[in-house]
DNA sequence: GTCTATATAAAGATAGAC
DNA sequence: GTCTATCTTTATATAGAC
Protein backbone atom coordinates (compact mmCIF):
# COMPACT_ATOMS: atom_id res chain seq x y z
CA UNK A 1 0.00 0.00 0.00
CA UNK A 2 2.11 3.02 1.49
CA UNK A 3 5.22 3.31 3.74
CA UNK A 4 4.11 6.14 5.71
CA UNK A 5 5.17 6.55 9.39
CA UNK A 6 2.09 5.78 10.56
CA UNK A 7 1.77 2.42 9.00
CA UNK A 8 4.79 1.53 10.24
CA UNK A 9 3.85 2.50 14.18
CA UNK A 10 0.58 0.45 13.78
CA UNK A 11 2.93 -2.54 11.66
CA UNK A 12 4.97 -2.76 15.23
CA UNK A 13 1.71 -2.73 17.61
CA UNK A 14 0.79 -6.07 15.09
CA UNK A 15 3.92 -7.76 15.50
CA UNK A 16 3.46 -7.32 19.38
CA UNK A 17 -0.17 -9.29 19.42
CA UNK A 18 0.87 -11.30 16.34
CA UNK A 19 3.51 -12.94 19.12
CA UNK A 20 1.56 -13.17 22.10
CA UNK A 21 -1.64 -14.23 20.43
CA UNK A 22 -0.46 -16.00 16.75
CA UNK A 23 -2.06 -14.58 13.66
CA UNK A 24 -4.79 -16.31 13.46
CA UNK A 25 -6.16 -15.97 16.90
CA UNK A 26 -5.67 -12.74 16.59
CA UNK A 27 -8.75 -10.63 15.23
CA UNK A 28 -9.05 -7.27 13.23
CA UNK A 29 -10.82 -5.76 16.25
CA UNK A 30 -8.24 -7.04 18.88
CA UNK A 31 -5.97 -5.16 16.58
CA UNK A 32 -7.38 -2.15 15.89
CA UNK A 33 -7.94 -1.65 20.05
CA UNK A 34 -4.64 -2.26 20.56
CA UNK A 35 -3.97 0.81 18.07
CA UNK A 36 -6.27 2.64 19.31
CA UNK A 37 -8.86 2.94 16.72
CA UNK A 38 -11.94 1.15 15.44
CA UNK A 39 -11.55 -2.01 13.23
CA UNK A 40 -13.09 -0.28 10.18
CA UNK A 41 -9.87 2.65 10.29
CA UNK A 42 -7.91 -0.53 10.10
CA UNK A 43 -8.38 -1.03 6.56
CA UNK A 44 -7.22 2.72 5.71
CA UNK A 45 -3.66 1.69 6.25
CA UNK A 46 -3.61 -2.31 5.04
CA UNK A 47 -5.56 -3.92 2.49
CA UNK A 48 -6.23 -6.93 4.38
CA UNK A 49 -5.31 -9.02 7.38
CA UNK A 50 -2.84 -10.70 5.22
CA UNK A 51 -1.35 -7.39 4.35
CA UNK A 52 -0.41 -6.49 7.66
CA UNK A 53 1.38 -10.11 8.51
CA UNK A 54 3.43 -9.24 5.36
CA UNK A 55 4.47 -5.77 6.67
CA UNK A 56 5.18 -7.52 10.20
CA UNK A 57 7.57 -10.29 8.38
CA UNK A 58 8.99 -7.70 6.15
CA UNK A 59 10.07 -5.45 9.16
CA UNK A 60 10.99 -8.20 11.40
CA UNK A 61 13.50 -9.76 8.36
CA UNK A 62 14.95 -6.84 7.03
CA UNK A 63 15.37 -5.54 10.47
CA UNK A 64 17.18 -9.04 11.59
CA UNK A 65 19.14 -8.57 8.50
CA UNK A 66 20.20 -4.64 9.27
CA UNK A 67 21.44 -5.70 12.22
CA UNK A 68 23.26 -9.10 11.39
CA UNK A 69 25.34 -6.83 8.95
CA UNK A 70 26.27 -4.47 11.10
CA UNK A 71 27.32 -7.03 13.35
CA UNK A 72 29.68 -9.12 11.28
CA UNK A 73 30.53 -5.71 9.97
CA UNK A 74 31.92 -4.19 13.19
CA UNK A 75 33.25 -7.76 14.40
CA UNK A 76 36.26 -8.81 12.12
CA UNK A 77 37.89 -10.84 14.82
CA UNK A 78 38.03 -14.51 15.14
CA UNK A 79 35.50 -16.92 13.48
CA UNK A 80 34.50 -17.77 17.07
CA UNK A 81 34.25 -13.96 17.95
CA UNK A 82 31.94 -14.01 15.00
CA UNK A 83 29.58 -16.57 15.76
CA UNK A 84 29.15 -15.47 19.42
CA UNK A 85 28.16 -11.88 17.82
CA UNK A 86 25.93 -13.19 15.13
CA UNK A 87 24.37 -15.78 17.46
CA UNK A 88 23.61 -13.14 20.58
CA UNK A 89 22.28 -10.59 17.77
CA UNK A 90 19.64 -13.12 16.56
CA UNK A 91 18.85 -13.91 19.68
CA UNK A 92 18.61 -10.21 20.87
CA UNK A 93 16.03 -9.59 18.04
CA UNK A 94 14.08 -12.58 19.66
CA UNK A 95 14.14 -12.71 23.00
CA UNK A 96 14.53 -8.83 23.77
CA UNK A 97 12.39 -7.41 21.41
CA UNK A 98 9.98 -10.08 21.26
CA UNK A 99 8.51 -8.85 18.50
CA UNK A 100 8.40 -8.85 14.54
CA UNK A 101 11.61 -11.26 14.03
CA UNK A 102 9.60 -13.89 16.24
CA UNK A 103 6.70 -13.16 13.95
CA UNK A 104 9.10 -13.75 11.13
CA UNK A 105 10.01 -16.82 11.97
CA UNK A 106 6.68 -18.93 13.72
CA UNK A 107 4.20 -17.30 11.02
CA UNK A 108 5.59 -17.51 8.23
CA UNK A 109 3.60 -20.44 7.14
CA UNK A 110 1.06 -18.19 7.28
CA UNK A 111 1.61 -15.72 4.17
CA UNK A 112 -0.08 -16.32 0.91
CA UNK A 113 1.79 -17.52 -1.89
CA UNK A 114 2.72 -13.67 -3.25
CA UNK A 115 3.92 -12.41 -0.08
CA UNK A 116 5.84 -15.51 0.13
CA UNK A 117 7.28 -15.10 -3.20
CA UNK A 118 7.98 -11.39 -2.23
CA UNK A 119 9.72 -11.98 0.96
CA UNK A 120 11.95 -14.78 0.63
CA UNK A 121 14.86 -13.17 -0.92
CA UNK A 122 15.06 -11.39 1.86
CA UNK A 123 15.02 -14.69 3.86
CA UNK A 124 17.21 -16.27 2.18
CA UNK A 125 19.94 -13.11 2.69
CA UNK A 126 19.37 -13.26 6.34
CA UNK A 127 19.99 -17.28 6.07
CA UNK A 128 23.06 -16.72 3.80
CA UNK A 129 24.96 -14.59 6.35
CA UNK A 130 24.87 -17.59 8.74
CA UNK A 131 25.41 -20.14 6.42
CA UNK A 132 28.78 -17.84 5.87
CA UNK A 133 29.47 -17.63 9.69
CA UNK A 134 29.15 -21.29 9.85
CA UNK A 135 31.37 -21.86 6.91
CA UNK A 136 34.37 -19.62 8.88
CA UNK A 137 33.82 -21.41 11.98
CA UNK A 138 33.75 -24.55 9.86
CA UNK A 139 37.27 -23.51 8.09
CA UNK A 140 38.69 -22.58 11.44
CA UNK A 141 37.96 -26.20 12.58
CA UNK A 142 36.38 -24.65 14.90
CA UNK A 143 33.49 -26.79 14.69
CA UNK A 144 33.13 -29.94 12.63
CA UNK A 145 30.04 -31.22 10.46
CA UNK A 146 27.65 -31.07 7.69
CA UNK A 147 27.37 -27.24 6.75
CA UNK A 148 23.82 -27.75 6.08
CA UNK A 149 22.97 -29.30 8.96
CA UNK A 150 25.01 -27.47 11.23
CA UNK A 151 23.72 -24.12 10.43
CA UNK A 152 20.09 -25.31 10.78
CA UNK A 153 20.92 -27.43 13.68
CA UNK A 154 22.26 -23.94 15.34
CA UNK A 155 19.63 -22.21 13.73
CA UNK A 156 16.45 -24.13 15.50
CA UNK A 157 18.42 -23.77 18.86
CA UNK A 158 18.19 -20.57 19.07
CA UNK A 159 14.85 -20.36 17.09
CA UNK A 160 13.18 -22.54 19.97
CA UNK A 161 14.10 -20.18 22.99
CA UNK A 162 11.45 -18.46 22.21
CA UNK A 163 9.42 -20.83 23.59
CA UNK A 164 11.12 -21.49 27.15
CA UNK A 165 13.01 -18.22 27.59
CA UNK A 166 12.14 -15.86 30.45
CA UNK A 167 13.30 -12.24 30.38
CA UNK A 168 13.11 -11.97 33.71
CA UNK A 169 15.43 -15.26 34.97
CA UNK A 170 19.46 -14.78 35.40
CA UNK A 171 20.06 -15.39 31.42
CA UNK A 172 20.85 -12.80 29.37
CA UNK A 173 20.78 -13.40 25.69
CA UNK A 174 24.55 -12.80 25.34
CA UNK A 175 24.80 -15.45 27.90
CA UNK A 176 22.89 -18.06 25.98
CA UNK A 177 24.71 -17.17 23.00
CA UNK A 178 28.19 -18.00 24.52
CA UNK A 179 26.73 -21.10 26.03
CA UNK A 180 25.15 -22.30 22.45
CA UNK A 181 28.81 -21.51 20.77
CA UNK A 182 30.37 -23.59 23.70
CA UNK A 183 28.51 -26.27 23.10
CA UNK A 184 29.33 -26.80 19.85
CA UNK A 185 32.77 -25.47 19.37
CA UNK A 186 35.95 -27.80 19.61
CA UNK A 187 37.55 -27.85 23.04
CA UNK A 188 40.95 -28.61 21.13
CA UNK A 189 40.91 -25.81 18.18
CA UNK B 1 -14.93 -38.55 27.22
CA UNK B 2 -14.44 -41.99 26.58
CA UNK B 3 -11.50 -44.22 25.33
CA UNK B 4 -12.88 -45.91 22.08
CA UNK B 5 -11.00 -47.66 19.50
CA UNK B 6 -13.19 -45.59 17.23
CA UNK B 7 -11.91 -42.36 19.36
CA UNK B 8 -8.54 -43.33 18.41
CA UNK B 9 -8.71 -43.46 14.65
CA UNK B 10 -10.47 -40.13 14.75
CA UNK B 11 -7.72 -38.66 16.90
CA UNK B 12 -5.18 -40.19 14.74
CA UNK B 13 -6.64 -38.06 11.67
CA UNK B 14 -7.09 -35.23 13.33
CA UNK B 15 -3.58 -35.11 13.80
CA UNK B 16 -2.78 -35.14 10.23
CA UNK B 17 -4.70 -31.87 10.10
CA UNK B 18 -3.64 -30.32 12.50
CA UNK B 19 0.04 -30.80 11.60
CA UNK B 20 -0.86 -29.81 7.64
CA UNK B 21 -2.43 -26.93 8.43
CA UNK B 22 -2.10 -26.11 12.21
CA UNK B 23 -4.77 -26.05 14.88
CA UNK B 24 -6.68 -22.90 14.35
CA UNK B 25 -7.16 -22.96 10.68
CA UNK B 26 -8.77 -26.67 10.85
CA UNK B 27 -12.29 -26.40 10.65
CA UNK B 28 -15.03 -29.32 12.41
CA UNK B 29 -16.17 -29.31 9.26
CA UNK B 30 -12.55 -29.93 7.85
CA UNK B 31 -11.98 -32.78 10.22
CA UNK B 32 -15.00 -34.45 10.06
CA UNK B 33 -14.64 -34.53 6.03
CA UNK B 34 -10.88 -36.44 6.95
CA UNK B 35 -13.37 -38.94 9.13
CA UNK B 36 -15.56 -39.38 6.34
CA UNK B 37 -18.68 -38.26 8.39
CA UNK B 38 -20.97 -35.01 8.90
CA UNK B 39 -19.71 -32.07 11.38
CA UNK B 40 -22.60 -32.87 13.04
CA UNK B 41 -21.48 -36.44 14.11
CA UNK B 42 -18.01 -34.93 15.20
CA UNK B 43 -19.62 -33.96 18.68
CA UNK B 44 -20.81 -37.85 19.77
CA UNK B 45 -17.14 -38.65 20.27
CA UNK B 46 -15.65 -35.00 21.32
CA UNK B 47 -17.47 -32.27 23.77
CA UNK B 48 -15.77 -29.64 21.67
CA UNK B 49 -13.08 -28.70 19.51
CA UNK B 50 -10.53 -28.29 22.15
CA UNK B 51 -11.02 -31.96 23.36
CA UNK B 52 -9.64 -32.91 19.92
CA UNK B 53 -6.73 -31.06 20.35
CA UNK B 54 -6.08 -32.46 23.88
CA UNK B 55 -6.50 -36.28 22.59
CA UNK B 56 -3.89 -35.70 20.01
CA UNK B 57 -1.66 -34.43 22.41
CA UNK B 58 -1.97 -36.81 24.77
CA UNK B 59 -1.68 -39.23 22.28
CA UNK B 60 1.55 -37.76 20.83
CA UNK B 61 3.27 -37.23 24.57
CA UNK B 62 2.20 -40.74 25.55
CA UNK B 63 3.54 -42.42 22.55
CA UNK B 64 6.72 -40.70 22.43
CA UNK B 65 7.29 -41.03 26.36
CA UNK B 66 6.61 -44.90 25.73
CA UNK B 67 8.83 -45.13 22.75
CA UNK B 68 11.67 -43.11 24.79
CA UNK B 69 11.33 -45.37 27.81
CA UNK B 70 11.74 -48.75 25.31
CA UNK B 71 14.68 -47.09 23.77
CA UNK B 72 16.66 -46.44 26.91
CA UNK B 73 15.84 -50.01 28.20
CA UNK B 74 17.22 -51.33 25.07
CA UNK B 75 19.84 -49.15 24.65
CA UNK B 76 22.33 -49.79 27.51
CA UNK B 77 25.91 -48.97 25.89
CA UNK B 78 27.64 -46.03 26.08
CA UNK B 79 26.40 -42.65 26.99
CA UNK B 80 26.80 -41.58 23.29
CA UNK B 81 25.15 -44.07 21.89
CA UNK B 82 22.15 -43.92 24.62
CA UNK B 83 22.21 -39.89 23.46
CA UNK B 84 21.74 -41.22 19.80
CA UNK B 85 19.41 -43.14 20.35
CA UNK B 86 16.83 -40.58 22.21
CA UNK B 87 18.00 -38.59 19.25
CA UNK B 88 16.68 -40.94 16.58
CA UNK B 89 13.49 -41.99 18.36
CA UNK B 90 12.54 -37.96 18.96
CA UNK B 91 13.02 -37.02 15.29
CA UNK B 92 11.26 -40.55 14.07
CA UNK B 93 8.41 -39.55 16.08
CA UNK B 94 8.42 -36.32 15.00
CA UNK B 95 9.48 -36.74 10.81
CA UNK B 96 8.69 -39.90 9.63
CA UNK B 97 4.88 -40.09 11.71
CA UNK B 98 4.38 -36.41 10.76
CA UNK B 99 1.63 -36.79 13.67
CA UNK B 100 0.33 -36.49 16.77
CA UNK B 101 4.13 -35.76 18.31
CA UNK B 102 4.56 -32.40 16.04
CA UNK B 103 1.20 -31.37 17.27
CA UNK B 104 2.04 -31.77 21.15
CA UNK B 105 5.06 -29.46 20.61
CA UNK B 106 3.69 -26.86 17.91
CA UNK B 107 0.43 -26.18 19.10
CA UNK B 108 1.12 -26.99 23.04
CA UNK B 109 -0.46 -23.03 23.80
CA UNK B 110 -3.33 -23.60 22.02
CA UNK B 111 -4.77 -26.06 24.83
CA UNK B 112 -6.38 -24.39 27.76
CA UNK B 113 -5.99 -24.13 31.00
CA UNK B 114 -7.44 -26.89 32.36
CA UNK B 115 -6.25 -29.41 29.61
CA UNK B 116 -2.31 -27.90 30.21
CA UNK B 117 -2.67 -28.88 33.70
CA UNK B 118 -3.82 -32.59 33.05
CA UNK B 119 -1.29 -32.90 30.00
CA UNK B 120 1.93 -31.09 31.74
CA UNK B 121 2.63 -34.38 33.86
CA UNK B 122 3.26 -36.39 30.42
CA UNK B 123 5.32 -33.75 29.05
CA UNK B 124 7.91 -33.63 32.17
CA UNK B 125 7.90 -36.78 32.25
CA UNK B 126 9.69 -37.31 28.60
CA UNK B 127 11.43 -34.04 29.41
CA UNK B 128 12.79 -35.72 32.30
CA UNK B 129 14.12 -38.75 30.24
CA UNK B 130 16.51 -36.47 28.14
CA UNK B 131 17.96 -34.38 31.00
CA UNK B 132 18.47 -37.88 32.37
CA UNK B 133 20.66 -38.80 28.88
CA UNK B 134 22.38 -35.22 29.02
CA UNK B 135 23.09 -35.49 32.38
CA UNK B 136 24.72 -38.91 31.72
CA UNK B 137 26.89 -37.42 28.59
CA UNK B 138 27.72 -34.64 30.74
CA UNK B 139 28.88 -36.92 33.74
CA UNK B 140 31.17 -38.94 30.59
CA UNK B 141 32.35 -35.70 29.58
CA UNK B 142 31.50 -36.78 26.23
CA UNK B 143 30.15 -33.21 25.99
CA UNK B 144 30.34 -29.66 28.10
CA UNK B 145 27.87 -26.96 29.78
CA UNK B 146 24.95 -26.21 31.58
CA UNK B 147 22.42 -29.00 31.90
CA UNK B 148 19.19 -26.90 31.41
CA UNK B 149 20.84 -25.19 28.57
CA UNK B 150 21.97 -27.74 26.48
CA UNK B 151 18.99 -29.46 27.06
CA UNK B 152 17.09 -26.90 25.80
CA UNK B 153 19.28 -26.33 22.64
CA UNK B 154 19.31 -29.95 21.90
CA UNK B 155 15.54 -30.13 22.22
CA UNK B 156 15.28 -26.72 19.91
CA UNK B 157 18.01 -27.97 17.05
CA UNK B 158 15.37 -31.13 17.04
CA UNK B 159 12.26 -29.78 17.24
CA UNK B 160 13.13 -27.16 14.76
CA UNK B 161 13.48 -29.73 12.16
CA UNK B 162 9.52 -30.03 11.06
CA UNK B 163 10.24 -26.85 9.77
CA UNK B 164 12.85 -28.04 7.21
CA UNK B 165 13.34 -31.56 7.02
CA UNK B 166 12.56 -33.08 3.28
CA UNK B 167 11.15 -37.11 3.96
CA UNK B 168 11.85 -37.39 0.01
CA UNK B 169 15.84 -35.85 0.47
CA UNK B 170 18.73 -38.02 1.08
CA UNK B 171 18.69 -37.46 5.07
CA UNK B 172 17.35 -40.16 7.21
CA UNK B 173 16.03 -39.41 10.61
CA UNK B 174 19.31 -41.77 11.81
CA UNK B 175 21.62 -39.18 9.37
CA UNK B 176 20.37 -35.76 11.60
CA UNK B 177 20.55 -37.69 15.18
CA UNK B 178 24.11 -38.87 14.14
CA UNK B 179 25.00 -35.60 13.08
CA UNK B 180 23.61 -33.80 15.86
CA UNK B 181 25.54 -35.98 18.35
CA UNK B 182 28.86 -35.10 16.60
CA UNK B 183 28.24 -31.77 16.49
CA UNK B 184 27.92 -31.15 20.38
CA UNK B 185 30.18 -34.02 21.33
CA UNK B 186 33.79 -33.14 22.12
CA UNK B 187 36.56 -35.33 19.89
CA UNK B 188 39.02 -35.67 22.71
CA UNK B 189 35.96 -37.38 24.74
C1' DG C 1 -7.54 9.45 8.88
C1' DT C 2 -11.25 7.97 11.66
C1' DC C 3 -15.95 7.06 12.62
C1' DT C 4 -20.63 4.28 12.57
C1' DA C 5 -23.16 0.94 10.62
C1' DT C 6 -23.55 -3.07 8.26
C1' DA C 7 -22.89 -6.65 4.63
C1' DT C 8 -21.32 -11.29 4.13
C1' DA C 9 -19.29 -15.39 5.17
C1' DA C 10 -17.73 -18.90 8.16
C1' DA C 11 -17.02 -20.73 12.44
C1' DG C 12 -18.33 -23.85 16.60
C1' DA C 13 -21.94 -26.22 18.45
C1' DT C 14 -26.89 -28.26 19.30
C1' DA C 15 -31.44 -30.89 18.56
C1' DG C 16 -33.89 -34.48 17.20
C1' DA C 17 -34.84 -38.00 13.54
C1' DC C 18 -33.12 -42.39 11.86
C1' DG D 1 -23.16 -43.68 15.52
C1' DT D 2 -24.55 -40.76 11.91
C1' DC D 3 -27.61 -37.80 9.56
C1' DT D 4 -29.99 -33.13 8.37
C1' DA D 5 -31.07 -28.82 9.68
C1' DT D 6 -30.17 -24.89 12.06
C1' DC D 7 -28.91 -21.68 15.96
C1' DT D 8 -25.64 -18.36 17.51
C1' DT D 9 -21.56 -16.05 17.50
C1' DT D 10 -17.76 -14.16 15.52
C1' DA D 11 -14.84 -13.06 11.87
C1' DT D 12 -13.22 -10.14 7.78
C1' DA D 13 -14.28 -6.52 5.10
C1' DT D 14 -17.02 -2.51 2.89
C1' DA D 15 -19.68 2.05 2.38
C1' DG D 16 -20.29 6.48 3.15
C1' DA D 17 -20.50 10.31 6.61
C1' DC D 18 -17.47 13.44 9.20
Amino acid sequence: MNDSPRRKELTRQAAQLFVQEGFDRTTVRMLAQEMGIKSGSLFHHFRDKQEILAAVIEEGTQNALAIARETLQQCDSTPEARLHAMARAHLETLLTDRNAHVVALYEWRRLDTAARDHLSHLRDAYEALWEQVIDEALAAGLIHGDRFLVSRFVMGALNWTVRWYDPSGPRSPEDLARELVAMISSPTA
